[in-house]
DNA sequence: TCTGGGGTCCTAGGACCC
DNA sequence: TCTGGGGTCCTAGGACCC
């Protein structure tokens, strides 16, 4: 990421090991396109030792499979001009939104192919994939997509779960494991600053039968006991299966707005403080020693 | 593939409101 | 009144991505 910094100041990463940049009207700043793909990739072999594959293209669907197509190790770029060319051969299994379930259902219409896809009108991809869905498949057949670079995305979420190497029947087992990841959640979201008011449980049994639940907060919170004592609601009341647990998983969503966030009328002001003081705390014990070195007694209150 | 972890987005049904 | 139409919010589940 630094060494793409170094290119444009206009980066979004995707993910630990893939951004998309924005280099246009940096020509004569930087290069031409081909040239500032030159230099990505040697900064980054210079740097890590590493190839990299990058694409280039009109907009970020063709970038993307532009990268695809090279990899690895590649440098592909397509031009306006070259796009339907580009994209016509191509499996739709390559298409953003088309995985193991999409990829049967089009096949069976008959669609293979991109140029296949665009044939297909409208109407009757909406009919078998639904509205939002079927929009996408359409404007990728053409080439069309955002060529927007989000530099300053947000996340919506944070969630920690756990696979159990034999699956817990255990309440008490389940409760403590359950704890462990709502201190990990609610020290990230004090790390970022962030209040959350959906707090969510899921849950994995044998055979991969999977069960969420949620539930929305009168006040948002990042407090780990908050987050824990609700998660674990969740689970006695979800009307769940009372099986053996293989995973066991909480996150927190739906972020309070920055200009303030609802205080629990109900709470003594000096246990609010202490509490702070508490995360803070233990926080700073997690940074330097590392996690599960400290962690929460009972609530108090059961 | 007997199946890890952390995310995003979409759909659908029910409750509720006007 | 057994009954229209449209909107929002909440919740659960699924598809997909890296």
């Amino acid at each position: 990421m630094a060494v793409l910094r170094t290119l444009s100041p206009l980066v979004e990463p995707v993910s630990v090991d893939e951004a998309f940049l924005d280099i246009s009207g940096l020509e004569r700043l930087v290069g031409s396109p081909q040239q500032i793909g030159e230099r990505a990739k040697q900064g980054i072999s210079a740097a890590t030792g590493l190839t990299a594959s990058v694409g280039i293209g009109p907009n970020r669907l063709i970038a993307k499979l532009a990268s695809d197509h090279g990899k690895p190790n590649g440098l592909t770029i397509v031009g306006h001009d070259q796009v339907q060319g580009f994209l016509d051969p191509m499996p739709v299994s390559r298409l953003r939104g088309v995985g193991r379930r999409t990829l049967p259902r089009l096949e069976r219409l008959g669609i293979r192919s991109v140029a296949e896809l665009r044939r297909c009108s409208r109407e009757r991809l909406e009919e078998h994939f639904g509205r939002q869905a079927a929009l996408s498949l359409f404007r990728q057949a053409r080439g069309e997509a955002s060529d927007r670079v989000i530099t300053d995305r947000q996340r919506k979420s944070i969630s920690k779960e756990t696979t159990f190497g034999q699956d817990v029947a255990d309440g008490k087992l389940l409760r403590d494991a359950l704890r462990a990841l709502s201190e990990e959640v609610g020290r990230i979201a004090r790390r970022e600053h962030l209040q959350g008011r959906v707090v969510n449980l899921k849950i994995r049994f044998a055979g991969f039968e999977t069960y969420s639940r949620q539930h929305r907060l009168a006040a948002a919170t990042n407090s780990d006991r908050r987050i824990f004592t609700e998660a674990w609601k969740l689970y006695l009341n979800g009307k769940l299966p009372m099986k053996p647990v293989r995973l066991i998983g909480v996150g927190l969503s739906e972020w309070a707005s920055e200009e303030g966030h609802q205080l629990d009328l109900f709470a003594d002001p000096e246990d609010v403080r202490r509490e702070q003081r508490l995360f803070a705390a233990m926080d700073r014990v997690a940074e330097r020693f590392g996690r599960g070195k400290l962690q929460l007694g009972l609530p108090r209150k059961h």
